[in-house]
DNA sequence: GGACATTATTTGTATATACAAATATATTGT
DNA sequence: ACAATATATTTGTATATACAAATAATGTCC
């Protein structure tokens, strides 16, 4: 006997992987006008918006562990979007002006990005959804 | 004007991928036991219920792309748990009796994933999730 | 029945992320 | 003030996944 939806195993771990990468997939389009992924996007925004931002910041506020930051900060260095400077044991990332100028053009795709999820499945509903995510993710162990 | 969570961005982008890693890693330390990542056990266990499915057919069910499950296949076959026949362009994928004396564990390591999950996050709470998921996974384009 | 399109699978390559270890600095207890 | 510990960051490496192209077989249309 099959299960009445087959699709798919009736799983959190499936469902929760399957929704994440096809969210991926629609904040990969939103963001494709500035070049950038949704990561190194929301990186750069934090850093423009509060200059001289610690990568352990930048942890806290991803959810991203500490050696993604920095490959995630190189990228972003490569592209001359924003420059470290290394005081102790305390490194501090800043936006270049390029990256500055850059600033409406990230909110934008942000706009974009939600736009799209929320034309297709409603903002009250992903509103709740987000919230209940993060109230699980809080609850779940680091 | 900080956000009240200023913990990670108020963005289904983070909060659908934050919540799929922290359900991964629960995931992955439950079937530890097994020696086989999450990915690799849901197919076997698909495998071994329908002996002979194609790989087609597991990528509707797992959701997944067609090359990524050849490459799961294909560890699969290196560790002797299926083995492959193609006849013409289809191919089907059979448990060794190796993978079949298997199962019994491998239902026991999705027992513990669950109980892991449904003990910090609530069984109701955790079937409205995977429903809510589920739903939203069918109206986003695939 | 042959040209063209469709389907199934695999292969080459790229990417995002994580873990563990290394490095370097700062803090604390005595 | 020194040893032990804790914190911040980086580096080396591994993994899961995807995309695009290649391969191969099947179906369809005139």
């Amino acid at each position: 006997m099959k299960a009445a939806n087959s699709k798919y195993c009736q799983c959190l771990y499936f469902s929760s992987n399957a929704l994440a990468r096809k969210i991926e997939k629609i904040a990969n389009d939103s963001w494709k006008k500035v070049g950038l992924t949704p990561s190194h996007a929301y990186l750069l925004m934090l850093v423009i918006e509060d200059p001289g931002i610690q990568p352990s910041a930048l942890v806290k506020q991803l959810l991203l562990t500490p050696s993604t930051i920095t490959r995630l900060i190189e990228k972003l260095e490569q592209k001359k979007l924003v420059v470290r400077t290394t005081e102790g044991k305390l490194t501090n990332v800043y936006p270049t002006p390029k990256a500055k100028v850059m600033l409406p053009d990230l909110k934008e795709c942000l706009h974009h990005f939600y736009q799209n999820y929320s034309a297709i499945i409603g903002k009250e509903e992903s509103a709740r959804l987000v919230s209940s995510m993060n109230k699980l993710i809080d609850k779940l162990p680091p």
